[in-house]
DNA sequence: CTTGCACTTAAGAATATTTCTTATTTATCT
DNA sequence: AGATAAATAAGAAATATTCTTAAGTGCAAG
C-alpha cells in the first residue's frame, strides 16, 4: 500500500509525459501547447481539480487559455480514457490523471480527496449475486470522514 | 445479502412515511404538502433521480410546484440527514432516501444505479495506515460496467 | 521547408443547472 | 380562530458547462 503521493519527482513526471504523447498519437490528437500544459498541470496535481482551478493554475503561464479550451480539452482526455472524472457530490466536476487502481478519501469539512490503495480489496471478486447484475469493469471505495488537519481545527476551537 | 428493491410495498412506504414525519417534527421542520409529496416521490423511485426528474414526476399531481422548492427542499433533507446526494459523474445532482448502508451498481451505456449491499465488506475495518488519515465515519463502494439489458442490447446490434 | 487541410483554439453567445429575492401563503402554536 | 415564523411560487440571478464561428496551428505530403 502506498501512502498519498507527494509532489510528483520530475523523472515520474516526464516519464508520464511521453506516455501521454505516445497515446496521444495513438489516438490522432494533435499535440498543441494547451493540451500538453493541460495534462501536465493535472498530472502535477495531487488535489483532483476541477476545470476551473485548472484554468486559474495555468492562466499565470498562458495567459490567453480559454476556460472552454480547459473544459472541452478535458472532456476530450476523459473519452480517449487519458484521464478520470472523479465521482464527487460536488457541483462542479473534478479530474484526475492517476489511472491506476486506486481508491478515494474524501474530507467532509474541506472536502479534500486523496488517493489510497488499498491492494486486498482489489484482489476480492463481488459476491455472485452481484456478478449476475452484468458485466463488471471495475470496483472503487469511497472513504467519508475528517481528515486531521480539520480535526486539529475543530479540537482548537472548542479550547477557545 | 438482498437484491435490488423492487417497488416498495404499500405498508413499507407508510411505515417510511410515519418516520420521516416523525423526523421533521423532531427537527423542527414543517410537515408542508409540497414536502411530503416530494419525499415520498424519492423513496418510491428506485432510479436515484435528479430534482429536474423528481420535478416532471410531480407536476402531474401538482401543478404549481416549483422546480426552485425540490431543489431548496432537496437541499434541506440533505442538509438534516433525511436523505443522500449520490456521488456521480453526471452534470446534475441525484438523489436517493435509502439511509441504510449500501452500496451502487452505475451501468456504463444506460447510466442507471442499483443498489446493493455487502455486508461481508461492511464489516472489514480499513487498513492501519488509512486510519492514520483521520476520522473515518463511512465507507461506499461504487461498481462500474455494463447491466445485463445493454449487454442485450450490444449483441442484438453486433448481430443485425 | 513550405503549403494545404483537417483539427484545434479563443471569444463570446448560448444553454444547463442551481440558487437567490421578494411577495404571498401556510403550518403550527397559542 | 389569530399571530407568527417558516415555506412557497415566480421570476431574476448566479454558477457551470457547451456551442458557434472565425482565426490559428500541427503535421503530412510534396
Amino acid at each position: 500500500m502506498t501512502m498519498p503521493e507527494a509532489a510528483k519527482s520530475n523523472h515520474a513526471l516526464q516519464h508520464q509525459m511521453e506516455s501521454f504523447e505516445k497515446s496521444c498519437r495513438a489516438a490522432d490528437l494533435k499535440l498543441t501547447h494547451q493540451r500538453l500544459e493541460i495534462y501536465r498541470e493535472l498530472a502535477q496535481a495531487t488535489d483532483h481539480p476541477s476545470a476551473e482551478t485548472l484554468h486559474k493554475r495555468l492562466h499565470q503561464s498562458m495567459p490567453t487559455l480559454s476556460l472552454d479550451t480547459v473544459y472541452r480539452t478535458l472532456t476530450t482526455f476523459e473519452q480517449h480514457h487519458l484521464i478520470k472524472k472523479v465521482e464527487t457530490v460536488d457541483s462542479q466536476a473534478h479530474y484526475e490523471a492517476q489511472m491506476q487502481q486506486h481508491h478515494h478519501l474524501i474530507c467532509d469539512t474541506c472536502k479534500e480527496i486523496m488517493d489510497f490503495q488499498w491492494s486486498s480489496f482489489d484482489a476480492v471478486s463481488v459476491p455472485e449475486d452481484i456478478r449476475q447484475w452484468g458485466a463488471i469493469k471495475n470496483k472503487s471505495i469511497t472513504i467519508y470522514g475528517t481528515c486531521r488537519k480539520c480535526q486539529a481545527l475543530k479540537e482548537m476551537k472548542k479550547t477557545e
